[in-house]
DNA sequence: TCTGGGGTCCTAGGACCC
DNA sequence: TCTGGGGTCCTAGGACCC
């Protein structure tokens, strides 16, 4: 048995908790550079604004409906979803961290009313942060994450589903028939794994429900399309193929990535970019305690723009699996050089490192001791990580003798609002219910 | 004028081997 | 004149997730 604790409106809700003044007024969060809608508040959903809507098709919005628009402050996001993750992390014995608002929590062992024991914990996470929550409960995760979509529904759009749902759903206790009548009313495209491709697809064959594909022939679901929709036919069922990942595995691949605020041409800005790219993907691979293999290093043009497009990537090998900041920018500068064209605008870059292995594996495949000089390179990004750490972000970071004075034409456009933020969570309300 | 930044997994096809 | 079949590994690209 599986339930799904999703904090609602995550980003909204989390300004909200330092600006209570939110409360009850249609708010975005917009992305890096203020470029598009990342998260809505009930009534900004209700305004008809969509999820990654480009800001300047909304922000007219502001005079007409008093639209509330605040940029993204992600160190806010995550310390809060670690504060939340701890609460909801008392539901069950074990717990899979999904994304920043989410996590699956593994429910085997858990006796008594489950639906009490989730109720007592949303109430729990709404009085001691401030952040409301809703709780899906299922004997799979594909239907765990179903209830879950349910108990929102129900909540924010009455008549959608049964109001008992609401908050919390447990599908646990439910005939066939309940559990069916709940599928009949939903969108094959709601089911987690179903995105527009597939159910269009799906649809095309008149799998239009999530009971349709519930009912489908799970052979004939992998024959026609993959074994991805084959399981989730199997899970809507209630037999269990995905299981909970807990032991948080280090990532297999880590992207630093960001989109341009003004188009961008010349090479210099491009190189100062990418080196702050793999500098900071070096800096995140360190923090797991991991050695890359490649670079891979991409820059497009807009494909929103009529314009010539160019998108070129390319993978480049480092001469060791390191997690060395100079060894991994100047690769990831290697490999600028040989896609780089002049002549285009640029609209996004970024730095991928792949073939991560673990640090001290890594050192095992040397067969040795490693030689001084990379011991000393170790020490090296230890302290670089400690300054940083203490200091702030870039107080100590690598420059490249060819950028020179190179013009700052890439940098990122003014933000409507610098987050001005610290880990002070003595102004949290902790008992406002 | 202005369109995010991360990730995962699966599949198809080519290269290569015997 | 006739030109196999099966396995593995790698990579690029597609689809999905939040």
């Amino acid at each position: 048995m599986f339930a799904l604790v999703d904090g609602n409106n995550f980003y909204v809700s989390c300004e909200r908790v330092f600006r209570p003044a939110l409360e009850g007024v249609p708010v975005v969060v917009l992305s890096n550079n203020d470029g598009c809608a990342i998260a809505r508040s009930n009534e900004a959903k209700a305004l008809g604004i969509q999820m990654g809507q480009p800001w300047h098709e909304i922000r007219h919005r502001e005079a007409s409906d008093g639209l509330v628009v605040v940029s993204a402050n992600f160190a806010l996001y995550g310390d809060m979803s670690d504060r939340m993750m701890s609460l909801a992390a008392g539901l069950g014995p074990s717990q899979e961290i999904y994304s920043i608002d989410e996590s699956f929590i593994g429910l085997d062992g858990v006796r008594g009313d489950l639906k009490a024991r989730a109720l007592a914990v949303r109430s729990r996470i709404l009085r001691w942060m401030g952040v409301p929550c809703c709780i899906g409960i299922g004997s799979t995760k594909t239907l765990a994450k179903f209830a879950n979509h349910v108990a929102k529904s129900a909540e924010r759009k009455p008549g959608s589903y049964p109001l008992q749902h609401a908050q919390v759903c447990d599908l646990s206790t439910l005939a066939w028939h309940q559990l069916e009548e709940l599928l009949e009313a939903t969108d094959v495209g709601e089911i987690w794994g179903i995105g527009p491709r597939l159910g269009k697809q799906l649809r095309k064959v008149g799998v239009a429900t999530a009971a349709d594909l519930a009912r489908l022939d799970p052979a004939t679901a992998r024959a026609r399309f993959s074994v991805v929709v084959e399981r989730t036919v199997r899970e809507l069922r209630g037999m269990a193929c995905i299981s909970l990942d807990d032991l948080s595995q280090p990532r297999q691949q880590i992207t630093c990535t960001r989109s341009f605020g003004r188009p961008v041409q010349a090479y210099g800005p491009l190189v100062e970019a990418i080196s702050e790219f793999a500098s900071r993907a070096a800096e995140k691979l360190r923090a797991q305690s991991s050695h890359a293999g490649h670079v891979l290093v991409f820059i497009r043009t807009s494909p929103f723009r009529k314009e010539p497009q160019y998108s070129r990537s390319v993978t480049v090998a480092l001469p060791r699996p390191c997690a060395d900041t100079l060894a991994i920018v100047s690769t990831a500068l290697s490999g600028l050089q040989a896609i780089y064209q002049p002549g285009y605008q640029l609209a996004k870059a970024g730095v991928m490192l792949m073939d991560l292995v673990a640090a001290s594996h890594a050192q095992l495949d040397l067969g040795l001791e490693a030689p001084d000089g990379h011991r000393d390179k170790a020490r090296l990004m230890q302290a670089l990580d400690a300054v940083n750490s203490r200091w702030g972000r870039d107080t100590i970071k690598v420059g490249s003798a060819k950028i020179g004075s190179a013009p700052r034409g890439w940098t990122m456009k003014q933000q409507r609002r610098t987050p001005a933020y610290t880990t002070d969570w003595s102004q949290m309300p902790i008992a406002r219910a």
